[in-house]
DNA sequence: GCTGATGCGTC
DNA sequence: GTCGGAC
DNA sequence: GTCCGACGACGCATCAGC
């Protein structure tokens, strides 16, 4: 018996000294062998505790189960286990850019000063990690921290590292699905284009692992879409304009509004509905209203199809922000008083299932004319997708204008005999959405940043002019390379005026042109706006002044007009 | 009972 | 969602 | 082309602390 334990077991140390092999490289090919050794030498109890583990999971992503531990939560567990307060670690945190190596120096320095350790197992640490999710109600966020913090003391440093930044959901070495793919396809000699297959109609790591080792090609090939299982969703590419969008996807193409909602797939079995958002989470509960539009406007007793969830006002039936749509989102209660005062219509764009027939691999041509069979339109309810098919680029063109001017996104342009792809990012169909007017906007904070980031500010607070005062408008952290990293940082550590943790002030010198998809109303910011998607376009060294409230006051109006003029 | 902090999922 | 970097 | 990581705003749920 004792024997048996002890080949069931792996120390989580082994696990450690993986993700540090896999730290050190950058290349994938690798990352991909460190990982097929592992993967052969873990005996089958570990491996789907594992593979979740080189995920950087704790749980599949199928579970709805989450842990409840962000950063402040951990620098609360490190201060336990040092006695320092929390400003002091924050300190630390911003000198090391990883919370993951903080944990490491604050165990290392308790480690000298205890005794004897006992080894810890992966499964024990994936264990515990799970109950600290299951905490909940009065003194949870004691009990969580509580737990935390002993499992890291417990831990070797290098342990500390890793088993933090696993509590963080950012395990920042390099690995994806795609690297687990390839070593899974190593390790038990199976095909990938099966391991892609069964993550695709699955998306459960653990069970897919299991399957490769025991049951092989086979086994993979096996798993096949189930009406009620969601599947992963086909991604699209962004094109810069409707020209390169052609040759992109091939002329003639199906071109479609771009809807700005949230997409949705939806699944019909025995008059059952099932809704599933993009990272497969099940929604039916939130939209009791779009079940029912579905089940008595969609003639089939079997299908999966997809589309966007648009929120529209039911009184002047203007499309609303994708902020009040978003109030239905993660909603519990109060769901169906919610409903009728945020009501949504869902475009359908594709049929993915029908009748017992898969159709992915049908050209989506096919696909859609199914859709428009199967579908009895319902104004404001249930609605294909608007679309064209040309290969002209005025139409196209027009088409696009006459999509944003109902103020939608854009468009999207699909390869009429494209398959549909799960998962991926294939270029059978791109976006295409507009260029913004710019806005120049003045640097008067930033944060140091985390990870690749660790040694740079990388995220700055912007202002505008509100009269004679400056007022912020939100955050950009993208657009930059690293080399403008690195000059902004030099430019403006001398600026800086105050420090709070990682949060600095500085005097509004620097001026930067922003992009942005859409002026938001803010509750957050001073100006009372936020920019959507908001990114670098370049530095503005010939100016000193950022715009005014004013100018962007009336971006947003204009904005709001040519969402009403569709009405 | 209310408010702010925190985590998480949508885009 | 956006973007840049590495392969 | 593909994958990965480092980030944005918002709104809801939950919990701590008053």
């Amino acid at each position: 018996m004792k024997q048996k334990t002890l080949t069931n077991t792996m120390d989580y140390q082994e696990l450690a000294d993986v993700y540090e092999q896999l730290d050190k490289t950058t290349k994938n090919l690798e990352k991909r062998d460190i990982i097929a050794d592992f993967l052969k030498r873990t005996p089958k109890s570990e491996l789907a505790n594992v593979i979740l583990f080189l995920n950087g999971e704790i749980f599949p992503s199928v579970s709805e189960e989450v842990l409840g531990i962000a950063d402040k939560m951990v620098l609360k567990a490190l201060s336990k286990i040092t006695g320092k307060n929390e400003n002091a670690i924050t300190n630390v945190w911003k000198e090391k850019g990883d919370l993951g190596l903080v944990a490491e120096q604050v165990v290392k320095k308790k480690t000298q000063t205890t005794l004897s350790q006992e080894k810890l197992t992966i499964s024990y640490v994936m264990e515990i990690l799970r109950a600290i999710a299951r905490f909940e109600g009065e003194n949870s966020t004691q009990k969580k921290t509580g737990s935390l913090a002993k499992l890291l003391s417990s831990a070797k440093p290098k342990e500390a590292r890793y088993i933090t930044r696993t509590a963080l959901g950012d395990l920042r070495i390099g690995v994806g699905f795609g690297i687990i793919r390839d070593a899974i396809v190593k390790a038990f000699n199976v095909e990938k284009e099966h391991v892609q297959h069964a993550y695709d109609f699955r998306s459960d790591l653990s069970e897919l692992v299991l399957l490769a080792k025991e049951s092989g090609n086979k086994g993979l090939k096996n798993v096949d879409l189930k009406v009620g299982k969601p599947l992963r969703l086909m991604l699209y590419q962004k094109a810069q304009g409707i020209s390169n969008g052609f040759t992109r996807v091939g002329a003639p193409a199906a071109i479609e509004y771009k809807y700005d909602g949230m997409r949705v797939q939806c699944h019909f079995k025995k008059g059952e509905v099932t809704l599933f958002t993009r990272r497969l989470d099940d929604v039916t509960k939130q939209f009791p209203d779009l079940v029912g539009a579905l089940k008595e406007h969609v003639s089939c007793k079997e299908c999966i199809l997809e589309g966007e969830a648009v929120a529209y006002n039911s009184k002047t039936k203007e499309y609303v922000p994708f902020q009040i749509l978003g109030k239905r989102i993660k909603r519990k209660h109060r769901i169906d008083e919610i409903a009728k005062k945020i009501p949504v219509v869902l475009y359908v764009f594709d049929m993915l299932y029908l009748e017992g027939k898969n159709l992915l691999l049908e050209p989506f041509k096919k696909r859609r004319a199914a859709l428009e069979r199967i579908v009895r339109k319902k104004a404001w309810q249930v609605e294909l997708a608007k679309q064209v098919i040309t290969g002209n680029e005025d139409k196209a063109q027009r088409f696009y204008n006459e999509a944003l001017e109902k103020h939608q996104e854009g468009v999207m342009m699909k390869k009429l005999d494209a398959q549909y792809q799960p998962g991926s990012r294939v270029g059978f169909g791109v976006k295409v959405k507009p260029i913004l007017e710019p806005l120049d906007l003045v640097i008067t904070g930033a944060i140091w940043g985390e990870g690749k980031r660790g040694k740079w500010l990388s995220s700055y607070v912007l202002s505008c002019k509100k009269g004679d005062v400056l007022a912020e408008i939100g955050k950009m952290a993208t657009g930059l390379s690293e080399e403008q990293f690195e000059e902004v940082t030099k430019r403006l550590e001398p600026l800086i005026t105050k420090t709070s943790g990682k949060r600095v002030e500085v005097q509004p010198k620097l001026v930067v042109e922003v992009g942005y998809e859409e002026i938001q109303k803010s509750p957050t910011y001073s100006s009372g706006f936020a920019l959507r998607f908001p990114r670098l376009i370049r530095f503005r060294d010939d100016k000193e002044e950022p715009d005014d409230l004013e100018r962007i006051k009336r971006i947003y109006q204009d904005q709001k007009s040519l969402s009403q003029k569709q009405a």
